[in-house]
RNA sequence: GGGUCUUUAGCUCAAUGGUAGAGCACACGCCUCUUAAGCGUUAGGUUGUGGGUUCGAGUCCCACAAGACCCA
């Protein structure tokens, strides 16, 4: 294993680079310097320089005084040349140290790669065309006591960090090092932010609902204990926002959703983490068909706006947001792949068959429409078909991406459903539904008739940043520990 | 849960069962110079952990740990 582990005391002591910065340390101390200082004033950061100096012809000096700060990347030629990093970008430091003050040239021996350090002085463009801030005095802002493992900028070709174990356990590495991660997680940011303000602008109000739950239902999942003292219960981390949600409605608000952690007790896969983003959201008086239109349009717009294209790259295929996404019942798709008819099975039967032999193949976005009866105890009865109900499915690239219903809105049958699922459960069946008692009485107040859908975010962020693993579009991702 | 593979210096990687190696990073020199700067000299290791086989194990065997991929 070559993790650079979370160090016992006795092995960093060891550490030899670690004492020659220790060392270093002290010096700076002993120069009245404070290496850990509260707060630093810049001017501009690296890319307003950038951009504000682009047309400085090389060997071109301005009397612009400037400040920045940033991290130590790189350093050539004894400190002449600095390369600080920012949030935005690099800017080269440029040392004389025949015209600096000897504060400054008995200061430079001291820093090391990983430092952050504060800059002022002119700016200039270097012979070779670089464009530089030529130093006057630096500020110490913080004495990096470990080693930085290579770094990779620009084209240059580097190593960086390839323990994929130790770009996950400590993503701050990672995130130095690689700049792969650093734009994924800018771009997930991106992509909650513009589905945020895709439903605000529709009208959708967000409100959150509780994590801590007396029964964690609304999906089908083992959910986490914990347990409250002062209350002397236990509780349960939800698995799903769903039965708070609905009962928003029935409180009288007609677009409601949230954008919230959901946690799962299962195992772990490329596709899976047991704490995951998902987006739920409700409107009165719509239908599934409703929800299939509103995700299609949201998948759509969210893909223009961050990636500017609807013909996606992910991994070696081409997925195509583009056309009408295909709506295809579940049971013609099966007779399509299998050529089985199974419209007299049983839903489990279906629902296998499914799985097993047509969930993988639908690469393209399709919505897979009406579900069997039996495993969807949340779903209103299909208006036309006995035994199904009004449910779809997303599929995108083989994986389950959204998950719908024209919500059960009859207080008598969703009683009857969930006591089915809540005896399945006394059985022993951990991922059956709870009877949540204060549920059905908020139905027996009046749900109207409402559209609900459910979107993994994790995976829509994968798709939409070329990731294959979901632990590449979630910041810390659960790991065992060592 | 089952199978295959991975784990060696701070980082990236080598090493037929026979002295533990390289590049980069670090340290020390040289060079008013660079941009993966360059040149030179050092130093750096309980080969994931614990057992076993062997005259001798990074290498073969067993168990364990973490991770990756495939399967249920």
């Amino acid at each position: 294993m070559t993790v650079q582990e979370p160090q016992t005391d006795a092995k960093q002591e060891s550490s030899r680079i670690r004492n020659q910065r220790l060392e270093k340390l002290a010096k700076i101390k002993e120069a009245g310097i404070d290496p850990y200082p509260y707060k630093f004033n810049r001017t501009h950061k690296a890319s307003d320089l950038q951009e504000k100096y682009k047309e400085l012809k090389p060997q071109e000096e301005t009397n612009d005084v400037v400040s920045i700060c940033g991290r130590v990347h790189n350093e050539r030629n004894d400190w002449m040349f600095i390369d600080l990093v920012d949030d935005s970008g690099k800017i080269q430091l440029y040392c004389d140290k025949k015209s600096l003050d000897p504060k400054i040239t008995n200061l430079l021996p001291l820093l090391d790669k990983g430092d952050f350090i504060g800059a002022s002085g002119t700016v200039k463009r270097t012979p070779r065309g670089e464009l530089s801030v030529k130093v006057q005095d630096i500020t110490v802002l913080c004495k990096s006591l470990l080693p930085l493992p290579e770094i990779i900028e620009g084209k240059k070709r580097r190593l960086g960090i390839q323990d994929i174990e130790v770009r996950y356990r400590q993503r701050y590495l990672d995130l130095i090092v690689n700049p792969i991660p650093k734009e994924t997680f800018k771009k997930r940011a991106q992509i909650i932010s513009e589905i945020r303000q895709f439903l605000n602008q529709k009208d959708y109000i967000e409100i959150d609902t509780p994590v801590l739950q007396i029964e964690a239902g609304g999906a089908e999942a083992r959910p986490f204990t914990t347990h409250h003292n002062a209350l002397s219960i236990d509780l349960y981390l939800r698995i799903a926002t769903e039965l708070h949600l609905k009962r928003l409605i029935v409180g009288g608000y007609e677009k409601v959703y949230e954008i919230g952690r959901v946690f799962r007790n299962e195992g772990i896969s490329t596709k899976h983490n047991p704490e995951f983003t998902s987006l739920e959201l409700y409107e009165a008086y719509t239908d599934y068909n409703d929800m299939m239109d509103l995700t299609e349009d949201l998948i759509k717009t969210i893909c223009q706006k961050i990636c500017e294209t609807l013909q996606m790259k992910y991994q070696e295929k081409i997925i195509d947001f583009e056309k009408p996404w295909r709506r295809i019942s579940m049971l013609d798709l099966i007779k399509e792949h299998t050529k089985k008819d199974l419209s007299s099975s049983t839903g489990e039967t279906i629902i296998t068959t499914f799985d097993n032999e047509v969930e993988s193949k639908l690469i393209q976005p399709t919505f897979v429409i009406d579900y069997p009866l039996e495993v969807s105890p949340l779903a209103k009865k299909h208006r036309k078909t006995k035994g199904l109900v009004e449910r779809f499915e997303l599929y995108i690239n083989g994986w389950e991406i959204a998950n719908a219903f024209s919500e059960l809105s009859d207080p008598l049958d969703q009683r009857q459903r969930l006591e089915e699922q809540s005896k399945k459960k006394a059985l022993g069946d951990h991922e059956a539904h709870p009877l949540d008692i204060d549920f059905i009485t908020a139905l027996e107040y009046g749900l109207p008739p409402t559209g609900g859908l459910g979107i993994g975010i994790d995976r829509l962020i994968m798709l939409l940043t070329n990731s294959a693993s979901i632990r590449d579009v979630i910041a810390f991702p659960t790991m065992k520990p060592l």
